[in-house]
DNA sequence: CCCAATTGTGAACGGAGTGTGAACGGCCAT
DNA sequence: ATGGCCGTTCACACTCCGTTCACAATTGGG
């Protein structure tokens, strides 16, 4: 999906784990020359500019998006609570702002509102593992481009083994985790979903679900083989 | 000038101080009926919604703004940070929003950037997805050029299906953001909707809303992004 | 090489989840 | 009042899939 654009470069490292923590793409740019030349071919999704001390370089960046000179489809600007007045008439340069410094969670919350309302794709909460997808919204999964048609049980199954890959889990704990603290029923069940993911996922990828004999299932390669 | 609409009435004292403050007029209500009573001729300029403990009751006001019951140029909510997890699927029905209790500085600053940019408000009052066409001001749908003859609840279970598409959505979910959060009713009310819903969208566009088992359902081909 | 423990495999049962038709009851306008 | 509209609920049928079982295949140790 298309990134975000960050002013400036490097970004401040709290808006830095921020992005990362809420799992957006993003990549930050110096000036505005970087933002041109770095821009994806269908442009930005959107840009968050850090109106540090020198507030002008910032707006100068705006202006240059609002020209039309950059592509991106909203512009969320942090400013710091002293810098405030700068904003004044200068409201058609950005679509909406943020203090600084900000509490995650409300800036989140922003980027949401911002990014999704613009018309573009929601950023999509997935697990990507080798040839493996899994879009948790969609509840879709595909290994190499093509969907997997997987029932409930097995598409819980496996998100939570692909959540922790190369972690081997002894059937117990996977029916606890998976199939709920209360569940109570043969170990033996976990051994048929598995061996159904397996089947599914095609002769090609069976082994990405590893059989650790006496102990239980891990997913994916171990680092240390 | 055309007055903000506040709810509720009174005003936390803070607000009402900042909106003075401002120079802004402003007049608060209780409740939509007096909102809808005492709104000028031309309608409300904005109005600030303040979601305090009781969050559902402000977005009720906020939906029956969206829906045109209630004339507003723009709605900024004013919420506690310890309610933001409450704006998820719901950026539809407010434009800004700021964290209560509040900056004057950033409440001004945010009201000058809502409400004193003209025709910058515009939202999207259409959803066009495939073959399906959701006018939001005047409450048609058309499916294939053809008009839909929805009923109330149809028209907004499709319309936040169709805001999401391809995101799955819980029965349990869609009771809370379509019918209300405080919705206490059987949750197969929903199965019987979707399925008047997939009637009235005639057979061949029927599979336009999916069932996702033990999960729930979802809009549109589910591609995978 | 044999045996026991462990795991893979195929099939069948039963129940949970969903589709469907119909009826109830509140609300509003005629 | 009252008739129609519409949201909700209920009962029933059906499909799907999670679970279990029996048996085969594999692994590892002595």
């Amino acid at each position: 999906m298309d990134p975000l654009l960050v002013f400036p470069s490097p970004a401040p490292p709290e808006l830095a784990q921020a992005l990362d923590m809420g799992g957006w793409a993003w990549k930050a740019a110096a000036d505005i020359d970087q933002a041109r030349a770095e821009q994806p071919a269908d442009g930005w999704v959107g840009a968050v500019v850090v109106a540090g001390t020198e507030t002008e370089d910032a707006f100068r960046l705006c202006r240059s998006i609002r020209s039309g000179d950059i592509h991106v489809g909203a512009v969320l600007l942090l400013i710091g609570g002293g810098h405030l007045a700068s904003l004044d008439f200068r409201e058609d340069l950005f679509d909406d702002f943020c203090l600084h410094p900000f509490h995650p969670v409300e800036l989140e919350a922003r980027l949401k509102h911002l990014f999704r309302r613009s018309g573009q794709a929601e950023r999509a909460e997935v697990i990507e593992y080798g040839p493996l997808g899994m879009n948790l919204e969609t509840y879709q999964a595909v290994i190499e481009g093509k969907p997997l048609d997987l029932t409930y049980m097995e598409y819980e199954l496996l998100k939570f083994l692909a959540q922790h890959p190369g972690k081997v889990f002894t059937r117990e704990t996977l029916l606890s985790r998976v199939w709920g603290y209360d569940y109570y029923g043969g170990a033996r069940t976990v051994d048929v979903h598995v061996r159904r993911l397996r089947s599914k996922l095609g002769e090609e990828h069976a082994g990405l679900i590893q059989t650790v004999r006496s102990v239980g299932y891990s997913f994916g390669t171990s680092r240390w083989v």
